[in-house]
DNA sequence: TTAATATTTAAGCAAATACTTAAATATATC
DNA sequence: GATATATTTAAGTATTTGCTTAAATATTAA
């Protein structure tokens, strides 16, 4: 990174332009990157997708529907937790995971293209 | 996983019904997964916003504005060409890439977030 | 209290990721 | 044709990821 981009036809003021308006949504964007980023792996994607369907489920049942072992769902469910995306309901020895509301701006949309309506479309 | 969930009160139905539902989005939600696991990183979120608002950047224009090499752009810039989210057009020595309007009903409600007035709602 | 169930935590590891630097390719200009 | 620019490709590497297995924790039931 030493020289910058010197192209004949660079438009300096845009560069400087984006710049500033990255710098603006520079938070938004590491927040939502992060939030896309969990959601981006099969199996968290649809533990969101099931927990969405069904209000809440335990991880043993996860364990079940998805055909892996029960640390690896478990493991999943902490980083949703983590980063706030599912929260816990513990009865008895059963802890119910349900999707939290606050992510829900960035979510539901992506929930929204897997009514049986919409699918088609991608 | 040689052992499946015995809970007590587990609903056997409710997970063969669910196996069910999984089984029948399961491409989609591997496509959507596959594209939101693109956008989950800072850097590529960043320049699919920027493709976004500027219609068109080449490789150069990027490294200058994310403060980043070349190369690392170019290979991002790859990635998501090859998922088909962005497409190029060449114009001399310089390669322009933009938004490809394959993958909008997934990428469209996220850029909504950008804006100033939904950015604060999150 | 002892045994069983539900879940988490921890350690280990193979694979994927995101960068770096150097070299290759393609186009434009002199 | 020689040189500069724009971009890609390739090789190397440190970090992260997602699983595995084994052990720890917590709750229930006998």
């Amino acid at each position: 990174m030493t020289k910058s981009c010197i192209r004949v036809y660079a438009d300096a003021q845009q560069i400087i332009q984006c710049k500033q308006d990255i710098e603006k949504v520079e938070n938004t964007i590491n927040q939502i990157a992060r939030t896309l980023n969990l959601a981006g792996n099969e199996v968290r994607l649809k533990i969101l997708f099931l927990l969405e369907k069904e209000s809440k489920m335990c991880p043993c049942d996860l364990s079940d529907i998805l055909g892996m072992t029960v640390p690896a769902i478990s493991q999943h469910l902490r980083k949703l937790k983590d980063a706030g995306l599912v929260e816990t309901n513990k009865v008895g020895q059963t802890i119910f995971y349900s999707i939290s509301e606050s992510n829900n701006l960035i979510l539901n949309p992506i929930f929204g293209l897997l009514t049986p309506e919409k699918e088609s479309a991608l």
